[in-house]
DNA sequence: GCCTAGAGGATCGTTCTACAATCCATCAAT
DNA sequence: ATTGATGGATTGTAGAACGATCCTCTAGGC
């Protein structure tokens, strides 16, 4: 039967509503830092500069209040996430239980890899062009790639979301290069023992991997608590000094 | 300072938006079975019903919808879930990783189990109470506290997203009191287990658990395709027989 | 001078109305 | 039996409206 191959695609026409394509404009916008955290996102001013109806976009707000992006006050509105120490130590915690826990259950060398691969040939690339931004996507990337070895849709958004929420939280890291570049040698070392099949080996090492990183994320947040950063000053609280 | 213990009592006053409420509400209903799977919620009817405006209503509905309990088709509208068996599989696959992945990184004694033995007592009452519907309630609760053993307040979330989804599934199941109670002497090892500072081996056990749970599930489904429930007939295809 | 209280403006929460777009059931025609 | 057209019902989105709440700023009392 052909209706068979044909049902395949239908997830392709699925639609969209203006409400969800809101949320990919604005979710852009956010993990790009255009929008930097504590920003308060008025319904006003936004629904007129993209021309959608305060309905329209609340939705899109709720999308994006669930994906963590935004947090939302009764009465206040809208901000985008201020992450804290607390929020990278848990983001580490569950991505150390899902990504090990994905990682350590592999016993034999998976049929395929090459879309994992493919994230660490992007990482070498754009090293070499010294693209700092393409270098962290492509990090981020390989993770995500990693999780979908598992085959599970449900932990494959997990991931995305955890992933998504960490962007914002890199944005601490004033030299990003710094903080990138030594991990991608280290993806290719999981990547090999992967495709030797070591599941436990290659866990072993990412856990190592993502304390590293824990630790490199929550020492900057401590820096800028002690100096926040100069140009916006969203925190609220104590100025002195 | 009397603020800072003022400060734990601030999540109790966090007032909630109607939209909030209309989906506690609404969930409650699908989880119980009052909306069975496939049922259409029309704006119209369920907003008057509730005495809620038809944007308010769907802003719960897009929580609900987040929460995976609704599915939404666009011009369409809002229908209860219903789960096939790749959900289940899935759902499974989910809870190994997370569940067993953070038992097993339990190596000395847990501070505080109380919670955790709670749950195990309170099947035990449930049980000899012949409450099915309580010992399955315990049962799911017993996971739960497992899981926040981790504490993780995004893990918490998330397993309690993959509980709520779970409830729905084990409408499948006939018969409530085969498929819990075989599964609440097993709580009690793997809660022994722990207590003794066994994370891996509370881990192993907890992977056969899951892993017949899941069994029996995918059974039950196969056993409901072969043969649907004769109330609804809600599910789309073919009418052959 | 500092703290408290109140006025005013801005924004949010929610409802209501309205209309175009879409879907679905029905019926007619080939 | 399949295709095509018609019409009703429902959703998608916009927009106005109004009370509730919050924030800022000013005025008053100690």
């Amino acid at each position: 039967m052909t209706t068979d191959e044909l049902a395949a695609d239908r997830a392709l026409l699925t639609r969209t509503s203006t409400a969800d394509r809101v949320a990919a404009i604005l979710r852009t916008r956010i993990i790009e830092g255009y929008f930097p955290p504590g920003t308060r996102l008025a319904e006003d001013s936004i629904g007129t500069a993209l021309g959608v109806s305060r309905n329209t976009l609340r939705e899109a707000f709720r999308l994006l209040s669930h994906e963590r992006l935004l947090v939302h006050e009764l009465n206040r509105g809208m901000f985008v996430r201020t992450s804290t120490v607390d929020d990278v130590i848990d983001l580490y915690q569950m991505r150390r239980i899902v990504e090990c826990g994905v990682v350590r259950s592999i016993t034999s060398p998976p049929a395929d890899l090459s879309r994992v691969a493919a994230t660490v040939t992007d990482g070498a690339d754009a090293l070499r062009r010294e693209d700092w931004r393409a270098l962290g996507t492509a990090n981020l990337k390989f993770h995500q790639e990693l999780v979908a070895l598992a085959g599970s849709p449900r932990t494959n958004e997990l991931m995305s979301g955890v992933l998504a929420e960490l962007r914002l939280v890199f944005h601490v890291m004033v030299n990003p290069r710094e903080f990138h570049e030594p991990y991608r040698e280290r993806n290719g070392e999981i990547l090999d023992r992967i495709r030797r099949g070591d599941g436990p080996g290659a866990a072993a090492d990412l856990e190592k991997y993502l304390r590293d990183a824990e630790e490199q994320l929550v020492e900057a947040f401590a820096q800028q608590q002690l100096a926040p950063v100069g140009s916006g000053a969203a925190a609220a609280g104590s100025g002195a000094g």
